[in-house]
RNA sequence: GGGCCUAUAGCUCAGUCGGUUAGAGCGCACGCCUGAUAAGCGUGAGGCCGGUGGUUCAAGUCCACCUAGGCCCA
């Protein structure tokens, strides 16, 4: 006789070197080494040659700061799709972008090392700041796992890129499609520089605040009673000096506007705000005649003080807020009024220059500052007879970052693509109904957008960038915009990069014998401006042709939904314009990560989560299965909870496959696999049920839906694996000879099943599916990463319809079972659901499903006997019969009977005599 | 203010064409086991389907409005 001791030597019990402890922050990185070591990317790329391509296309990040959980998100979805379409067998490659140029990293420069007057060493400085990040952000993004080409990216700063920015804007001007105009720019008289919105600040300041009457032409038409009689357009502003740009204006079209009469003049304005300018005025007025602000579109005022008129238009963003309803609109001196203007075809007027002073344009204010001339121009609308009232206001006002003082809004000349005079947006509009949007919301918003953008204004007042391949005639100032010398500005570029523009004169990209079209002049000058950076990442498209491990269009491009304004856009425009088609086949969008109550992360809120954080406290495997839980296509959460949820998900998936592998350590696939027709009902059952899922889960792979791949192979881990099939074949695994054709059936399926599982979760689980593949037995075709694997192949069902139906009716049971087991033991009646023996109630229809597998019941149900009863279904527990077995712990009447081995069951007495 | 989007259990997700008592897993509670053990198994309790109104014999589902939140504009 044996004594329980060295009976639990004679089981199988499992046993692998697969910790159960993840520790992924320390072993993270030792994977992570691997790869590098053995070129792991270089290796898949070898491997898949000559395969069809599935190219996804990186949006470039911008080279400042370190990652944040957004470019974590972004990178681990393109690393899901990447993986995944390798795994299923395309030549997937991933090559990494950056963008390198810009304002935000000029403002970080110039914060460090003040403004240089010397543009080439300003630049210099800010190649090495983008180079900085490129480096740290490279680093990040390898260590959330993904697979990339990290030692050739590309940067918008490469001077390659930069010559083919140079040679997109040669085609948008040779098409005919550049013109230049003049629109207002945050302007700073004491810095004589342009602004951008980043260098604004908002501070107090005081101005006059003044009601001013502009003469209505034609009242009549407005209502006869009006006749003959004076009536005024009252606006209010508080910058006079504005007023000689006056052209308009502007009035809300569905507000509701009133003549007012005030001694013999009758003033127009919104009814709601009459009170306030009566209160201003000290007067009442009488309401002689009401009308709705779009009546008054196309009218006439005489300006209250030049030889001009100024129509009436009609503006949305017309508030009841403050003011009188009727808005002054001098189309150079705002954004707003700009966007009018365009609208009614106003021009651009801004008689003033770049220290903020009047130019002859405005004779009697000539040589005075904006400041200056605010007195003066109420002066003269005093003078006139136009200033209805006039106080001082202290108000929120734009002032510049660098000196501090107030900034002014004012028109400059810019270069702008024309979004209709070649077809541009129309063909747009064409080109977004070809392509596939993930989710399909996103084709109305991207159109949507198109249909209504104004033109694109390309020229930037800065110098860290690619510069505008423009030449001015030193004696008239007509534009130079050849192609020739474009194509040579591209060339020089391409050797030296574009701080060539900076150190060479003029002549040195101008070809010889060119001559100013317009007067024949022979010397030129540089043009300042850059070009606008979503200009440079919207030409990124053109690595796909020049990179031999890409192809023209992209199958996908994947980024946060800003992007439909940003780089999808941009892209689609400049490549549409210059290749004349999309420069992708699908657009995916992924949601904003937000904080646990579903707010946005901000500095302010002091609700921010670091990539690294997590990295560094749970690992990087853990930010992937969150990527992977959760509809990328919506705003996504993260927050302390959710995390402690999914690492108890890891810790499910890792535990299950540990014991997976814990019950293979014996097993040599090509030697110890059983033909089908060993498999017992348990192993053909949950067979079946996971190669149905592995070919959902391919289906779902290809159409990008990620957490419906998470929650079904986490659900079939959890309910199907570790409660069902792994608990229930405990016995025979345990308990049978090792090499006995039952135990080895269910080691065949669970090698099936620990295999292909781990292949279909490399993508997501890219860390733990690859440190689990290595303790995976070997066989022969085995890659040494499984991230050099296909996805497995589809296999055929293993059970008929009648079986299927069969399994229904005995899941059944086990749920009654399992209930009846449940309050048994809460009787104390049993323990161990072995202790009991199981009476089956059944209709006759399942009487028979029962009995037809009835000689499996110990492993389904793990009890030890059963009775099969006709009747109303139902399950009765009772005691098991006869003494429990030292060896398997099940009951049975005839442990006691073998005098060799009295406390053995006979089964286990067989396995016992043969092993020893 | 405009365009687009979201709201189902504490968390992550199902819920078909409008049709019985709205489902799953996790978490939680209670129990079992000690041969997956910083594991494993079982049972159970959790819902005003964001709110209001409408269409309909019937609404989580369709419509309108509102609230809260998100992105992009203004």
């Amino acid at each position: 006789m044996l004594d329980p001791k060295e009976l639990k030597k004679t089981l199988n019990l499992p046993k692998t070197e697969f910790p159960m402890k993840a520790s992924l922050p320390r072993r993270e990185p030792e994977i992570l080494k691997k790869w590098t070591e053995m070129k792991l990317y270089q290796r898949i790329r070898k491997e898949r040659e000559g395969r069809p391509k599935f190219i996804l296309h990186d949006g470039p990040p911008y080279a400042n700061g370190r990652i944040h959980l957004g470019h974590a998100l972004n990178k681990i979805l393109k690393d899901f799709v990447v993986k995944s379409y390798s795994m299923m067998g395309y030549d997937a490659p991933y090559v990494p972008g950056w963008d390198c140029h810009g304002l935000p990293i000029e403002i970080k420069v110039e914060n460090r090392i003040g403004r240089l007057e010397d543009k080439a060493k300003f630049r210099r400085e800010c190649k090495k700041y983008a180079e900085k990040y490129v480096g740290l952000q490279r680093d990040e993004f390898i260590r959330l796992g993904v697979l990339g080409d990290w030692e050739n990216p590309y940067l918008t700063m490469d001077p390659e890129y930069e010559a083919e920015i140079i040679r997109h804007i040669k085609g948008f001007f040779q098409r005919g499609e550049v013109y230049r105009a003049r629109k207002p720019v945050y302007w700073c008289p004491h810095c004589k520089t342009a602004l951008a919105e980043a260098e604004i600040e908002y501070h107090d300041h005081k101005s006059p605040s003044i009601y001013v009457k502009f003469p209505l032409l034609e009242p009549e038409k407005l209502s006869p009673s009006l006749e003959g009689k004076r009536v005024f357009v009252v606006i209010w502003t508080t910058t006079p000096w504005t007023l000689p740009a006056n052209l308009a204006i502007a009035l809300h079209p569905d507000y509701d506007y009133g003549v007012f009469r005030h001694g013999d003049e009758y003033y127009i304005l919104a009814r709601l705000l009459a009170p306030v300018v009566e209160e201003e005025l000290g007067a009442s007025f009488e309401l002689v005649h009401k009308f709705e602000g779009k009546e008054l579109e196309g009218f006439r005022a005489r300006h209250p003080f030049l030889d001009r008129e100024s129509v009436i238009v009609l503006a949305d963003y017309v508030t009841l807020e403050q003011g009188t309803g009727c808005v002054h609109i001098a189309p150079g001196h705002g954004e707003e009024d700009y966007q009018t203007g365009l609208k009614y075809g106003l021009e651009v007027l801004s008689p003033v220059d770049d220290e903020g002073r009047f130019t002859g344009e405005v004779e009697f204010l000539k040589g005075k500052t904006v400041w200056e001339a605010n007195p003066i121009v109420l002066e003269v609308l005093r003078e006139r007879g136009m200033l209805l009232a006039q106080g001082e206001i202290s108000h929120s006002y734009p002032h510049c970052w660098r000196c501090k003082g107030p900034v002014i809004f004012r028109a400059t000349p810019q270069w702008f693509i024309s979004m209709d005079r070649a077809g541009l947006r129309k063909r747009a509009l064409e080109e977004i109904k070809k392509v596939r949007w993930i989710p399909s919301w996103g084709e109305e918003r991207i159109s949507n957008m198109i249909e209504n953008r104004p033109d694109w204004c390309i020229s930037r007042q800065r110098s860290w960038g690619v510069p505008i391949p423009v030449f001015y005639c030193k004696n008239c100032g007509e534009p130079l915009t050849k192609p020739e010398v474009m194509d040579r500005v591209a060339e020089v570029f391409e050797g030296e990069g574009s701080d060539a523009w900076f150190s060479h004169p003029p002549q040195y990209f101008i070809p010889q014998g060119v001559k100013c079209e317009k007067c024949g002049g022979r010397e030129f000058v540089k043009e300042n401006d850059i070009v606008d950076v979503w200009f440079e990442s919207g030409t990124s498209h053109a690595i796909l042709k020049h990179r031999p491990d890409h192809r023209w269009p992209a199958d996908v491009y994947l980024e946060g939904n800003d992007q439909y304004r940003g780089w999808f856009h941009s892209s689609l425009l400049v490549a549409l314009a210059n290749e004349g088609e999309s420069p992708y086949r699908q657009v995916i969008t992924h949601g904003w990560v937000l904080d646990e109550h579903g707010r946005a992360m901000s500095k302010s809120m002091g609700n921010v989560i670091e990539p690294g954080e997590i990295i560094k406290d749970y690992g990087a495997e853990i930010l992937r299965l969150w990527v992977a839980f959760l509809d990328y296509t919506e705003d996504v959460k993260l927050g302390e909870n959710i995390l402690q949820r999914l690492t108890e998900a890891y810790r499910k998936m890792r535990n299950t496959w540990r014991f997976m592998l814990g019950n293979l350590r014996d097993f040599v696939p090509e030697k110890d696999s059983v033909e089908e027709d060993q498999f017992l009902p348990s192993d053909r059952f949950i067979l079946t049920k996971f190669r149905r899922l592995v070919e959902r889960v391919k289906k779902l792979y290809e159409n990008y839906q990620y957490y419906k791949i998470a929650h079904l192979l986490y659900d079939f881990f959890t309910v199907d694996l570790s409660s069902f099939y792994l608990d229930i074949t405990k016995d025979r695994l345990y308990c049978s000879a090792p090499a006995s054709p039952g135990r080895r059936a269910a080691q065949t399926a669970i090698f099936e099943m620990a295999r292909d599982s781990m292949r279909l979760l490399a993508p997501i689980l890219s860390f733990t599916s690859e440190e689990a593949w290595e303790h995976l037995p070997e066989f022969p075709e085995k890659k040494p990463s499984v991230h050099l694997e296909f996805f497995p192949p589809a296999l055929p069902s293993l059970l008929s319809q009648e079986e299927e139906r069969d399994w229904e009716v005995l899941m059944k049971y086990r749920d009654l079972a399992n209930k009846a087991l449940d309050q048994a033991r809460k009787e104390g009646f049993i323990g161990n659901s072995l202790e009991a023996s199981l009476v089956f109630y059944a209709p006759a229809e399942e009487r028979k499903v029962l009995e037809k597998y009835s000689s499996h019941f110990l492993e389904i149900f793990i009890v030890s006997s059963w009775k099969i009863e006709e009747g109303e279904e139902r399950v009765e527990v009772e005691k098991a019969p006869g003494k429990k077995c030292e060896r398997c712990w099940v009951y049975h009447p005839e442990v006691g009977k073998d005098p060799e081995y009295p406390n053995l069951c006979p089964r286990c007495v067989a396995v016992v005599k043969e092993l020893i």
